[in-house]
DNA sequence: CTGAAAGCGCTTACAG
DNA sequence: CTGAAAGCGCTTACAG
């Protein structure tokens, strides 16, 4: 920067007005030319560190999403939210920070609270979908603004509507005439999401007077592979059921496979429906029918909502477009009754 | 830091000295725990960005992974890769940095150039296995400490054997018996790794002495979608086909949706290998044969490497284990003959 | 073993 | 419209 000035002939101060804009002070045409020549021939760039130590700000946006045992459970999603997150930050100026903190011993990894207080984030996006700790609490704490994706008892948040997601699950099921339906949950005390989800599909059995004595509940703990067992205990134990309402795709996907291995062929003989629309699920054997939240949007509303509170702003937080996805793997019950 | 300073009744030299575990100049065990007591009852965390200022290090790895046109191509396999590296980052107490430069007009990104010069990454993982342009050189000329990963043609790199991958595809199909091969490949001109696997399939057929005048191709984008049009394209023209030797999994998955639309059973009447063994590949219906390329190792050997190369060091580069993964997509061709 | 002082590269009141 | 100077929070020769 000082070469800068120096071939400029300007002082250091002026340089560094013009190089960052500075809305006050204006300055003439010719010396701007001059500055501006300056630099693009020297190929200056600024240091952002040291920008940073001044300014208080890095122009870096952390994302952090929890990484809980060996699961990174919803890893598709969250690749999706990230990718867009990117794209929103990089076309704003932003750098993209990362970060998967961990719970040891109950506390929070100590490479996270670093990261919080080491004055290298402007603001925080959080995946905090998970009932039992918060990766929020010591981001407000060290005072960075942040805003929530996965659970909305923040005041910033960006999700889907999960309540309505797991009402219209119920819905299309009941619609099609089915009444012996298994329903692969995750635990209760696990995440929000999920919670909603299953409590947005009994609100509706009672709403269409529907009994839930013929629900049958089996949880499971995201993989599909816990999908093909909760499936299959299930299909082993309640051979009346004639739908499957399960709690996301991946584990819809392991239900597709359990049906598959007992010789029941989707839909004619069980119908099956996630929740999540990954990519991947268009393309199962049969296509799913599951439900979408837009999460292609998450990201942009996340970085779009963080920088307003960041500038003081009180955004109003997000709700995203929830809506059903029909496609191959539900119909109406075989009219034969059971199996 | 000039609290903790106070309080301890030390100097600031004395108190950043012990905080940073200055490997000189030893300090009474007295004042280190005065030091450090102090600091931690002030909840004194250092700021990162003063210490990047000045140090020169900033703790931050940066993992760039280009954003071609709108395909985020490999999606599935970056974010294993991903996952791992920040794995391995956090283990060493390094942030890891994200971005995903885009080639406009020919020319990177300015954000990207941005990133390189602002004194914020202590090193690069760079995915970069496009033939047509290279994130590395940029980062190279900044004097950024770099590792490459999908491309070997830098000094230090972590990939798959994807000729020996290529190689087993081929050898698995031919032993089983297959002649007539629909080849579903990637431009030649696009990576690095579907040109190698590519030529290991072709290489393994003159090695065996199978004439390729049967091999049919047909190239696909990465996508499924362009797997099941390539695939209904083979089937259709050359119906004496009866395997598919596919260059990746997505498309492989493509392709197993475009036999099932034209009724064709899996692998009665033909045959599907994939490449990749992505986490959902085992999750197919039926489950798809396909090479795996422990990926999930990549991440912890490319951050390993880095860090050697920061510090002077020429590490070796590394071929990461490349195998058959035999699932149910492949068998022997019918005897009857032609479909 | 410990301290006073300079300086990393930038920005920003404060003067003019 | 422009410059001299202080300072962001830390580290590190240089002395003692």
């Amino acid at each position: 920067m000082e070469d800068v000035a120096e071939k400029a002939q300007v002082s250091v101060s002026t340089a560094s007005r013009i190089l960052t804009r500075d809305r006050n002070g204006r300055f003439s045409d010719e010396t701007r030319q001059r500055v501006l020549n300056a630099a693009r021939e020297i190929g200056y760039r600024p240091n952002l560190a040291a920008r940073s130590l001044i300014s208080g700000q890095s122009n870096i946006i952390g994302f952090v999403s929890p990484r809980v045992v060996d699961t990174p459970f919803t890893a598709l999603r969250v690749l999706q939210i990230l990718t867009h997150i990117e794209i929103a930050c990089s076309e704003r100026g932003y750098h993209l920070l990362l970060s998967s903190p961990r719970y040891v011993n109950g506390a929070l990894d100590e490479h996270y609270m670093q990261l919080l207080s080491s004055g290298y984030l402007d603001g925080l996006i959080i995946h905090d979908e998970n009932v039992n700790f918060s990766l929020l609490e010591p981001a407000l704490e060290f005072g960075i603004p942040a805003v929530v994706i996965g659970n909305r008892e923040h005041p910033y948040f960006v999700n889907g509507d999960d309540y309505l997601g797991g009402a219209l699950q119920a819905e299309h099921l009941l619609q099609l005439g089915h009444r012996h339906i298994g329903v692969i949950g995750l635990p209760d005390n696990s995440h929000y999401a999920a919670r909603l989800r299953l409590r947005g599909v009994m609100d509706v059995a009672s709403r269409m007077g529907v009994s839930t004595e013929t629900f049958y509940r089996r949880d499971g703990d995201f993989t599909s592979e816990s999908g093909l067992a909760a499936a299959h205990y299930l299909l082993t134990h309640h051979p009346e059921i004639t739908a499957l309402l399960v709690n996301n795709d991946r584990m819809a996907i392991g239900a597709l496979q359990a049906a598959r291995q007992m010789g029941l062929r989707v839909p004619q003989d069980i119908s099956i429906i996630g929740f999540d629309n990954l990519p991947q699920s268009a393309d199962t054997t049969p296509p799913l029918t599951t439900i979408d939240q837009s999460v292609e949007l998450w990201g942009e509303a996340a970085v779009a909502m963080l920088l307003r509170v960041r500038q003081g702003e009180q955004p109003v937080s997000r709700m995203m477009d929830t809506r059903l996805v029909i496609r191959e793997t539900t119909s109406a019950p075989r009219t034969g009754g059971l199996r």
